[in-house]
DNA sequence: GAAGCCCGCTTGGTTAGTCAAGTGCACCAA
DNA sequence: TTGGTGCACTTGACTAACCAAGCGGGCTTC
């Protein structure tokens, strides 16, 4: 028996021709040798090439014109690797791997605005778990995450046990649903009396506040993480095109 | 001679099977038809068939399971359409249909934080077009856009008259290149004194700054987009998958 | 009754060929 | 010289057919 794959053909011309890019073989701006080629070259048939360059164009590796031929644009200067978004990195980070001090977990009232980003009443019950994240020995981040109640009750979500897992893989078991996407507010206000002894900071402070809504397939939200941050620590970083 | 256009015979089925989704014809979490059902209904050939439901498993309409089928996911509840992303928003903006005052417009040494995004000496010659926007006859934000002055020298941007159409399309041509991609950078500070009497708010108020580097292809920065939001009146919004 | 094999279903990948539409150049005629 | 025609080359869309691989149920065999 034998377990070695073999990546498909046009998986292969893809790397191929990724590879002649890079190095500059095909530089920016040229023209693409045309499908057929192509074809000559590696010996595909027509789908199969065409295949691999539809690919590279979703990817910006090239553009096409019809009537002219590929263009190369070079390594997109976006990679499409998962970008460290803030409220992805938080559902998935653990609380033991990041220098971080569990200040609360267990039920209590929604405020307003959680309980109006998970589609609930207001004042229904809700789990908490906060923490204070350190750096360098100072505290740097004040993190929340809200659960509905009815899902975290039982679960290791409401006790005061360090979680071992990301916040993600507790919501989409006890939900029983996969968590499909995140809708992020950010905004900026002044620190709570709270926040302020906590983080050490003036009450005139600029802070942070992003709020991430994680939702399943369908637009309902399970779990609403908080990261309050002071804005002269820390800045966003996010990359997207322009279309 | 006749100038109608058909859809592509995949883009008809792409169309005809989101209206199924959408009506609960095919509702989420069911088998959709095999490959053959399609062919035989719609009379394609099989490439055909299995292109139009590639497209709906990029956009998150369906998934597939090799062996056994297509499930329906449901409408993607992420829409693909052009998300309103700020630093996109900014830069596609008129200064004519926004009500908003030009404060400034023309060349100034670049602070080190517009010098360091736009890959610049430090004080380097920066044109830069300053403005205040009014949202119900209050001054509600300050943005800012700074282009180097070998870029915007001589173009309509180092002058007083309002920008009829928006900073992209200006750069793109001074500079000959076509913008790709954007690079947000977001963080909250308190207010300038400028910004202080322009705004109407107090010293102590948590401002959001979003600064937006614009690209092209290569990642070479063209124009720097800020923006100045008082924290109680904005508040950003953002949606992406998890994975 | 249980284990294992086989077959029919599904999707994934590939081929060879057709026709249509857009682009640019060479050639020819006025 | 100028204008237009036609051809060669490009990508876009589509077809019919084939084999491979994953899944599951039914059948056979022990």
């Amino acid at each position: 028996m034998s377990f070695e794959y073999t990546p498909p053909k046009y998986a292969q011309l893809i790397t191929e021709l990724e590879r002649r890019i890079d190095s500059g073989e095909y530089p920016a701006g040229s023209l693409l040798p045309s499908e057929h080629t192509l074809m000559a070259e590696f010996g595909m048939a027509r789908p199969t090439v065409v295949k691999a360059l539809g690919v590279l164009r979703d990817q910006g590796w090239i553009v096409t014109q019809q009537g002219k031929g590929r263009f190369v644009r070079g390594r997109p200067a976006i990679p499409k690797d998962q970008k460290a978004r803030t409220g992805r990195e938080l559902l998935d980070r653990t609380e033991t791997q990041a220098a971080s001090k569990l200040l609360a977990a267990g039920p209590v009232e929604a405020p307003n605005r959680i309980a109006a980003y998970l589609g609930l009443e207001q004042k229904s019950a809700v789990v908490l778990r906060k923490i204070l994240v350190e750096r360098d020995g100072e505290p740097t981040e004040i993190s929340a995450t809200w659960v509905p109640a009815t899902v975290a009750e039982g679960t290791a979500l409401a006790e005061s046990a360090d979680l071992r897992q990301g916040i993600r893989r507790y919501v989409e078991s006890a939900a029983g649903v996969s968590l499909d996407h995140i809708i992020e507010h950010i905004t900026a206000r002044n620190p709570t009396a709270e926040e302020r002894k906590l983080l050490g900071v003036k009450t005139s402070a600029a802070l942070l506040a992003v709020y991430a809504v994680a939702c399943d397939a369908t637009g309902k939200p399970w779990v609403v993480v908080e990261t309050v941050l002071p804005g002269d620590l820390h800045e966003l970083e996010d990359a997207y095109p322009i279309r």
